[in-house]
RNA sequence: GCGAGAGUGGCGGAAUUGGCAGACGCACUGGACUUAGGAUCCAGCCCGCCCAAGCGGUUAGGGGUUCAAGUCCCCUCUCUCGCACCA
């Protein structure tokens, strides 16, 4: 019998579908376990990136069902977004329309992969069923000052034509779509994700399941800084200039004052002076030039005099006020002491600026002269020029100048976060409305929460130069005020849909609830949190932040009773393949390079640089095709054995080949055996006492359960998994076949190839499903517990022990296990080898290292 | 520039705690079976000298600690990722 992977993963796909069988509910008597991969976005078809996630996720999912565990293993859609309402400009097809198709393709695709998910829980975010409940929670936000308006400048993509979060802004360029991001300014919804800023940072050090290096970018991106806000009083005597630093040390060295040319402060400062028409046309310069800016590597620092001076408040001294180009407006005050000294941007400035530097930190070995300095002095040092402080540390100063500044009044300390709130108001359709009505009397309203959902109307208007299409819908806009019951609006921006990918592994705890707050406490507190949370490192920022912060709101309100949402995180690398170009006709699909040939010009093809399979690439793998050739269990354990999950994978056809070649040994070697083996059972773990190959195959098979179980339960490193499982086969292969009629050593094969089935369940589902039952098991494989293993079996009953001569590899020998160590000792050194090479040396001492080797350290 | 991670055969990768470097797979070579082989099975396969046994070398490069280093420490180089005027 051919192994036909095609029919046997239908067969059995069907026989999962009727039976329900990885549906699941709560069961205080069994032990949870929340596995959970990242919802895909329904673009059309699932690419092979998710065939990776989802495989790594489905192997966990199906062996801790077998480890006994109450699985929890849900899917479904993050289905508002963009590409549907670009799909509706473009095709002319509702974005409702196009999602739920794609959902529905989609959903066949993952079925046809063999995923284990319990299908009941499917939820879509774009269903008003479960938009709802985000729109209540909303409500909460506001009313406890968790959700504001505000008009802002926000980042804003024209291509989009929408507002992105800071987050969503990568290098200047939209995340998205990579246009260049503009300054636009609108009254923009906020969620107060500073006010969690403090517990967001500290649980940083108490996710210890969380890879080192996504906490680290949290931590980056929270950025926290300790310093003192410093009040620099204006010369004409008129208030004073606050400024947050982090180098109150630096306090007397600060020489002229910089602020950010957006600050309406720089205006207020030149209006009515002569200088003023110039300071105009240069803000408005520096407005413009800001979206440049952050895409050129260095720019020129630029600045205008503002015609005005404040004092340094320790010295006294007069200093000149800046507008610059290179002070960030929201950060801090927006206003910063210039120390040129030390501060290389400073120092750039002054020279350029003529103006005056006074050194007030010296290095230990040299003295500063500020006349022939290149550049700023940036490292420790000892204070000078600096009052009652010479002569101290710079970094052990800090607290007293700080107690000093606050002991005058002229300063005060505080902390200074980079994180700024999350700015959620899209003005977009497809998105969950934001539940809020304006009244020219009474303001902003909330709808009663009695009128939820408010649902997204289907009969809108689409039209290519962007804007609202909720705002162009009178009889949505059009609604009455809840509160005085006049004409009033709706709002029609819609929530960024990193909200609705917040919470949704909440609401696949309970996804039919349909009661406030859609989230059922009992039910939650037994799931929850995740224990396992896999996707891709590209949201180790945006959506695990947020999602974060959204728990911990969540958790307030007292819906939910965990503090973190993820206890365990891992972070999957990306799918790479190699690329191939010809000089001519740039990047070809591998059917069009025959021979290392190009199709149409036959010049030769440069073999390209491994990169994340892209559609612009052409170097992409599409699993429908892959299904068709090989069928899903070869797809998935190719992705598994090509890489441990958090590294990249890079795609190798012949790789896939050699997966589909050692499941047809798998299937061949058990077909071939089949007959012999179908009367007989495994043999009982210490009765039998095999010899010789016999033996050593019973000892590889209680091995291999040992490594497999290691590898996976560890460290999910299922390459190395795979390859023990294949050393068995290996092994299988090489043993001499018994006599029909020994049943003993039947028995033994049959363990070997029963544990193989089992070992590999989680991974190939669908060929050892049909393994198992053609060996006459009634029970599916993947309702089985998983095999154990005899460590008294698994032991090896002699050891090789390596005889080294001063490190080096000499010789080798064979002992008992339960050796003496003295004796192992003498043996070595009696060793013909050894012997020969001992004549004319002394020997200093000799090491034995249990189990391993013999060090034999001699002098010649 | 700052921070993190990585660098091992022709290739993907293994070596879990400082203890035989190169498991497993791919590619390649040879053999068997065969009308045939892009099927299957068996064998070989880090590099150099050598028919061989054997000897020497080898984990980006250099130095160090140690009886012993791919693994620990220091320096240099290269690559990847993240942040990037954050005062």
């Amino acid at each position: 019998m051919k192994y036909e992977p095609i029919a046997i993963e239908e067969k059995w796909q069907k026989k999962w579908e009727q039976d329900k069988s990885f549906k699941v509910t709560k069961d205080p008597h069994k032990k949870k376990y929340y596995l959970l991969e990242m919802f895909p976005y329904p673009s059309g078809k699932i690419h092979i990136g998710h065939v990776r996630n989802y495989t790594i996720g489905d192997v966990v999912a199906r062996y801790k069902r077998m480890r006994g565990f109450n699985v929890l293993h849900p899917m479904g859609w993050d289905s508002f977004g963009m590409p549907a309402e670009n799909a509706a400009i473009e095709h002319k097809i509702h974005p409702a329309k196009w999602t739920y198709e794609n959902i529905s393709h989609m959903r066949k695709q993952l079925k046809r992969m063999g995923f284990s998910y319990d299908w009941d829980r499917e939820i879509a975010t774009c269903d008003p069923k479960y938009y709802r409940w985000e729109q209540l929670f909303f409500i909460w936000m506001y009313e406890k000052g968790l959700a504001y308006k505000k008009r802002s400048s926000v980042n804003f993509c024209t291509k989009c034509d929408t507002v992105l979060a800071n987050e969503q802004v990568e290098g200047g360029l939209c995340w998205r779509c990579g246009t260049e991001v503009t300054e636009k300014v609108l009254d923009q919804w906020f969620f107060k994700i500073t006010a969690y800023i403090n517990e967001l940072l500290e649980y940083c050090d108490k996710l210890p399941g969380w890879p080192e290096r996504v906490m680290t970018m949290q931590k980056n991106w929270i950025g926290k800084s300790y310093g003192c806000e410093v009040d620099f009083p204006m010369a004409n005597g008129k208030g004073a200039i606050k400024v947050f630093t982090t180098r109150q040390d630096t306090l007397f060295g600060a020489t002229f004052m910089l602020i950010a040319a957006e600050h309406p402060l720089v205006m207020e400062l030149a209006k009515g002076k002569p200088c003023e028409s110039n300071v105009r046309s240069f803000v408005e310069k520096v407005k413009k030039q800001d979206k440049l800016m952050r895409t050129s590597e260095y720019y020129e620092k630029e600045g205008l005099f503002l015609d005005s001076y404040c004092k340094n408040p320790l010295t006294g001294r007069e200093m000149p006020i800046y507008a610059a180009n290179f002070v960030l407006a929201d950060y801090g005050t927006g206003c910063v002491m210039a120390v040129p000294t030390h501060d290389q941007r400073d120092f750039e400035f002054a020279k350029k600026f003529n103006l005056p530097l006074i050194v007030v930190i010296s290095p230990k070995d040299r003295t500063l002269d500020p006349a022939t300095m290149t550049e700023a002095y940036v490292d420790e040092g000892i204070l000078v020029n600096s009052g009652q402080f010479d002569g101290m540390e710079n970094t052990k100063v800090l607290e007293a100048i700080a107690d000093f500044l606050e002991s005058q009044g002229k300063g005060r300390r505080t902390i200074q976060y980079r994180l700024r709130d999350w700015g959620i108001s899209r003005q977009r359709y497809w998105g969950a409305p934001i539940p809020m009505i304006n009244c020219d009397k009474c303001g902003i309203v909330p709808v009663k929460e009695e009128d939820l959902p408010v649902v997204l109307p289907e009969n809108v208007v689409f039209s290519p130069e962007g804007g609202s299409p909720l705002a162009a819908l009178p009889e949505f806009v059009n609604t009455v005020c809840p509160s005085c019951g006049g004409k009033a609006s709706r709002e029609t921006d819609t929530m960024d849909t990193f909200v609705e990918s917040s919470w949704y592994f909440d609401r696949y705890c309970c996804p039919d609830y349909d009661e406030k707050p859609g989230l059922d406490r009992r039910t939650l507190d037994y799931w929850m949190p995740v224990d396992q949370y896999i996707g891709g490192i590209e949201h180790a920022i945006l959506h695990l932040l947020y999602s974060r912060f959204y728990t911990k709101v969540l958790r307030d309100f007292g819906v939910i009773g965990v503090d973190e949402p993820f206890t365990n995180l891992l972070t999957q690398g990306m799918v790479c393949k190699e690329t191939m170009k010809c000089p001519e006709h740039g990047y070809l699909f591998p059917e069009q390079a025959t021979d290392g040939k190009c199709h149409i010009c036959r010049k030769d093809v440069i073999i390209g640089k491994t990169e994340k399979m892209s559609k612009s690439l052409k170097n992409v793998i599409d699993p429908d095709d892959l299904i068709q050739r090989y069928g899903a269990d070869t797809a998935r354990i190719f992705c598994l054995f090509a890489s441990p999950p958090e590294k990249d994978l890079e795609w190798s056809s012949q790789g896939v080949d050699g997966s589909f070649r050692f499941l047809s040994r798998l299937w061949r070697i058990i077909d071939d055996y089949l007959e012999d083996i179908k009367t007989v059972s495994a043999p009982p773990k210490e009765a039998l006492s095999a010899q010789g190959d016999l033996k050593a195959l019973r000892r590889k098979t209680h091995q291999t359960i040992r490594k497999v179980t290691m590898d996976i339960e560890d460290r999910f490193h299922f390459n190395t998994a795979i390859s023990a499982v294949m050393e068995l086969v290996n092994t299988l292969y090489a043993v001499e076949r018994p006599a029909k009629n020994d049943r003993n050593a039947l028995a033994v094969i049959r363990e070997a190839l029963e544990s193989a089935v089992l070992l590999l369940a989680p991974i190939v589902p669908h060929i050892t499903e049909e393994l198992w039952q053609i060996m006459g098991n009634q029970i599916s494989v993947a309702e089985m517990p998983w095999p154990d293993f005899d460590p008294a079996i698994a032991s090896e009953e002699e050891m090789t022990i390596v005889i080294q001569i001063n490190g080096k590899l000499r010789s080798r020998m064979t002992v008992p296990v339960d050796e003496d160590g003295e004796k192992i000792k003498a043996d070595a050194q009696a060793d013909e080898k050894i012997v020969a090479m001992l004549k004319d040396a002394t020997i200093v001492k000799v090491i034995y290292v249990p189990k391993k080797l013999v060090n034999i350290v001699i002098k010649p």
